[in-house]
DNA sequence: CTGAAAGCGCTTACAG
DNA sequence: CTGAAAGCGCTTACAG
C-alpha cells in the first residue's frame, strides 16, 4: 500500500514515467532553461495527469532560498497615526510566516511627498523580491511601478485603495464607493429635508482617478437614487495643514448654511478642531478612520460618526494572500472589501481594528 | 562562513557537543524514554545554550506523522444558525494549515442536549489527538473533559465562552461581563428615568456559573455604578421553544410596565416574534448575534440592536492558536476578547463576522 | 540538453 | 541506554 502510494506521486514518479532524471523534472517545474521542448511537454503532461502538488516542506528544506516580500506603505506621520494599524497587521502576519523562511523588507514613505514614494520605489531591488504589498497612494506613479512588476512577473497586492484596471493578485481595503454610499445613508437620518450638506476632500493629491472621488461618487449617488433634494456642496482642499484647512472651511461656512459635513478621509479631525474652536457644534460631522486624533474628537462629541474599515486586517490579510500565492500557489478572491464599521462615542472603546 | 554557521546549529551540532548520536538528541527533544538522566541533562543544557529551534520543514518531512485536532462545538440547529459562523472560521483556518499536515476531526452536538455533548466527548479517541478546540456549552461536563485533557497534556482552546479556573491554552470569545455592561449603556440612552427594564435569560442550562449570568451581572453593574434607578426585572426561561418562551414573556409583560427588554443570547428572535405578533412595538429590544432569524427582525425594526462578537473570527483564531502552539511551540495571549460590534438596521448589510 | 550524486535537517527503524 | 544508517521529497552543483 504505502509503497504503491509513494510510487504514484512526487518528482521521482514523474521522472520515472517520463524516463528522465529528477533534475530535469525540477527544471521543468521551475521553468528553467536547458530542457528540450519535447521533454518539457512530456513532463508537463505527466505533471498535469498526476495533479502533482509539490511538497513545500521538502522544497524549502532543499532550496535554502529565502523568500522576500517588499512592503510599500506610508509611514506614520505627525498628522495621523492611521498607518500604524496596517503595519501592525503586516508585522503580525510576518511573524506568523517567518518560520517558513519569509522575510519582509519595509519601504515607508511620507504620504504627502510624492518624491519620497518614488525614492522608495527606486530603492527596491526587485531581483531579490518575490512579492510586493503596497498602498498605491500616488496613482500614476504606483501604476508605473506595478507595470514594471508585471513584466517581471512579481505578484503584488494592493491594500487601502486599489488602482482599477491593473492586474494585482488581490485587493484588501474598502469598497470606496460603498463607504461613501453608507455615509450618505447615515447623514440622511441626521439632516432635515432641503438642508445643505458639505463634502470635504482634503489631500494634496486630488485628480480624476483619485480614490477620494470614488467615495464622493457613492455619497452623491445615494442622494440621487433616493431622490433626496438636499443641496450638496463640495470643496477640494489641496493642503493638509490646519491653517489652510481651517481657512478653507471657514470660507464655505460663511457663505452657506451647512447642516452636515462629510470629510472623505481621516483628516476629519482637522475640521473638527476648527469647528470646536468656533464653539458651534450644531452641525453633523462624519469622517473616516480610528486615529487617535479622531477618537479624541469623537469622544468629545465633536465628530458624530467615524467609519472604519479594519486597517489592521487589511495589512494582515494582504500579506497572507501574498504568502499563500507565492508559497502555496493558492489564489483567493481578487477583491476583498472590508466591512464598514460605524464607530460612535458609545462603542468606540470596544472597537478593534 | 556558511560552514561555520551550519556547525553552530541543529541536532547535528547538539550531538557533536554532547558527544552523543543524533538519535539520542532526538529522543531528548521529544521526551522519549530510554535516555539516561545524565545524557538528558547534558543535551538539554546544550539545547538551551544554543537556543535551539527545530526546523519544522525537516521535522514534518522526516516524520510522516499527521497532526490531528478535535473540534467540539454545537451543530447548526433549526432554531439558530449561529454556529455556522465559527465553523466557517474553523474550516478557513483548517484549509490554511492543511498543507502542514494538520487534519481536523469535528464533533458536533445539539446545544440543547447534554447527552449529545457527553456522547461526542466519549467518541473522541484522545490517543490520536494533539489538540482540542471546544465551546464548553455544558460547564460541568466540559470541566470534567478538560481535566482529562490536562492529565494527558493535550492542549485545548475555548471559544465562545470559557470556564474560569481552568488551564486552557487560550480563550477566544466575548468578554461576557463587558458585553452585558455595554448593553446596559445602550439601553440607558433609550429608556427614561425610572422606567422598568427586563432581563431575559433563555437557556435550558441556567445555573450559578452559567455564562449568561456573567452578562447579566455586567448589565446590572452598569446601572449600579451609574446610580441609575430603573427597576430591573429578570426572568429565567428554561425551555427554548416558541410556545413556552412567548407564554413566559406574556406573563411578565402583563404584570409590569416594561420599557426595554434585554435578551442575554441569540434567542432574542423568539421574543421579537412574540412582540411582533402582539403588534406592540413600543419597547426597546436588544439581544445577541447575527443569526438569520435575528437579522430579519432587526431589519423589520422589531429588534433595535444586536450585539455581535465575531463568531467566525473566534473559530479561525482559536484553531490558529492551537496550531501555533502545537507545531511552533508559540503561545499568544491567554484571553482574547472579541470586539463588541453594535449592529443596527443601518449597518447590518455591511457587517462581516 | 541531461543525469547521477550529494545534501537540506530532521526522524525512524534496527542492531546492539 | 545508545549509535549508525537510511530515508522523507525536493534542489543544487557538477560533469558530460
Amino acid at each position: 500500500m504505502s509503497a504503491e502510494d509513494s510510487e504514484l506521486t512526487g518528482v521521482k514518479e514523474i521522472a520515472r514515467r517520463a524516463n528522465v532524471s529528477r533534475g530535469t523534472v525540477d527544471r521543468v517545474i521551475h521553468n528553467r532553461t536547458g530542457v528540450s521542448q519535447k521533454t518539457k511537454d512530456l513532463v508537463n503532461a505527466i505533471i498535469k495527469e498526476l495533479d502533482y502538488q509539490p511538497n513545500i516542506f521538502a522544497r524549502s528544506l532543499a532550496s535554502k532560498k529565502q523568500v522576500v516580500f517588499a512592503v510599500l506603505i506610508p509611514d506614520v506621520s505627525q498628522e495621523t497615526n492611521y498607518w500604524e494599524a496596517p503595519l501592525l497587521g503586516i508585522q503580525e502576519a510576518g511573524a506568523e510566516i517567518s518560520p517558513y523562511g519569509i522575510t519582509l523588507k519595509k519601504y515607508l514613505y511620507d504620504v504627502n511627498d510624492k518624491n519620497a514614494f518614488l525614492e522608495q520605489i527606486a530603492s527596491i531591488d526587485l531581483d531579490g523580491v518575490q512579492g510586493v504589498l503596497l498602498a498605491p497612494s500616488f496613482i500614476e506613479e504606483a501604476a508605473n511601478f506595478v507595470k514594471k512588476l508585471e513584466t517581471r512577473k512579481i505578484p503584488y497586492v494592493f491594500i487601502n485603495s486599489d488602482i482599477q484596471g491593473h492586474n494585482s493578485l488581490s485587493y484588501f481595503g474598502p469598497d470606496l464607493y460603498k463607504s461613501g454610499y453608507l455615509s450618505a445613508h447615515l447623514i440622511k437620518y441626521l439632516v432635515k429635508r432641503g438642508e445643505e450638506i458639505l463634502i470635504v476632500n482634503i489631500s494634496q493629491e486630488i485628480d480624476n482617478e483619485h480614490h477620494l472621488l470614488r467615495k464622493e461618487q457613492g455619497f452623491r449617488n445615494y442622494f440621487i437614487e433616493n431622490k433626496l433634494e438636499n443641496p450638496i456642496l463640495k470643496i477640494d482642499i489641496k493642503r493638509t495643514d490646519y491653517a489652510y484647512v481651517s481657512k478653507s472651511i471657514q470660507q464655505v461656512l460663511q457663505e452657506h448654511q451647512v447642516a452636515a459635513i462629510f470629510v472623505t478621509n481621516s483628516r476629519v479631525s482637522t475640521v473638527a478642531k476648527y469647528l470646536k474652536k468656533t464653539g458651534d457644534s450644531s452641525r453633523v460631522l462624519i469622517g473616516f478612520d480610528y486615529t487617535k486624533e479622531n477618537l479624541a474628537f469623537l469622544k468629545a462629541g465633536d465628530i458624530d460618526f467615524l467609519i472604519c474599515q479594519k486597517p489592521r486586517e487589511q495589512g494582515y490579510k494582504g500579506l497572507m494572500a501574498l504568502y499563500q500565492f507565492v508559497v502555496h500557489a493558492k489564489t483567493g478572491e481578487k477583491n476583498n472589501f472590508m466591512p464598514i464599521d460605524i464607530i460612535t462615542s458609545e462603542n468606540c472603546d470596544f472597537y478593534i481594528n
